[in-house]
DNA sequence: GTGAATCGTTACAGTCAATAATCATTTTCC
DNA sequence: GGAAAATGATTATTGACTGTAACGATTCAC
């Protein structure tokens, strides 16, 4: 952390490297909001349209377990997808309690989209670093995650752990 | 993203860089979060105590302006940090109005024992990089932060930018 | 010295997400 | 074959959190 201070020597060099991490991680996830926005949709979204593209007409328990979003919250997030005619709720003649999950023509249009979107994104984001130092950091970066077991595509998200502390 | 077809041949090799940014930052947000909570904080106590120990009997209001977070906020933010007997409010006799912000003893300890938590956190997280490779991380991710335009040491957090999509 | 501006505080309101309860359907097992 | 337990989706409820606005005290401008 701050080292204003240029008495000590700076014992580590990437000293406040996990504060530097979760603050440009914040930063990349506010401004990929922000470009979201003219689309109507939020970050929540654009996960469940990649695993409901790729998973053939899931349930939306297999979702949730899948994106480690609580079910009755997912009712929400698929509501608006499927108002803006992102998503359908399938009928499953196998099992009547469960939907089957698909992307609509127009659900497949803005994936699409948003992988521009998310491509215009990260150009601006990296603006600093080049190619080859892009490919440097993704790969740091992924060593991390697969260390600390991260499970690719899925957000962290910003759910409660164990409430506030009690004042 | 998702590219579990090998047909396409991978156009961008760090694609998904911004996705990985985000998700390494909040994976590092949350889990520092959980290390404060023995010691009754929050990460934006954190904050408070690093700006408050440095900038020497600062009102609420350059705080909460170096911080970038409300002054309402900051009422209940640092009334807790009062009450564990961290910082104290002293007054101001130059300006009544203004209470002029110190690190007790009890938050200098204290304060001193985050930046172990901190290290520990760190040393936890970037466990899968040696000491170059971190030290080649900490670089990348701050030419980036400068180019951003980040300020150092102040966390985005995470506060609303536009409102939500208006289903 | 009166009025505008500033600081800290409190009150209020809107948003959001997790828990628990509900209803339909299906599976288990006797 | 049928009652009871389990499962999937949904709704209701509760609680936390945060930004806006209103408030009282003090200081500054003129």
């Amino acid at each position: 952390m701050g080292r204003s201070r240029a008495a000590q020597p700076d014992s580590k060099p990437a000293d406040g490297l996990a504060f530097l991490l979760s603050q440009v991680g914040a930063h990349s996830a506010l401004r990929f909001a922000e470009r979201l926005e003219p689309l109507n949709l939020v970050p929540a979204h654009v996960g469940i349209l990649r695993v409901v593209k790729e998973g053939n007409g899931l349930s939306q328990q297999a979702l949730g377990e899948a994106l480690g979003v609580f079910p009755s919250r997912l009712v929400q997030l698929i509501d608006e997808l499927e108002e803006r005619g992102l998503v359908e709720r399938r009928k499953n003649p196998a099992d009547r309690r469960t939907y089957a999950l698909h992307l609509t023509e127009k659900g497949v249009a803005t994936y699409e989209q948003l992988g521009r979107v998310a491509r215009e994104h990260q150009e601006t984001l990296c603006a600093a670093l080049n190619e080859s130092e892009r490919a440097q950091l993704a790969s740091l970066l992924s060593r991390i995650a697969t260390e600390q077991q991260l499970a690719p595509g899925v957000h962290p998200g910003f759910r409660k752990l164990g409430g506030p502390p009690k004042a």
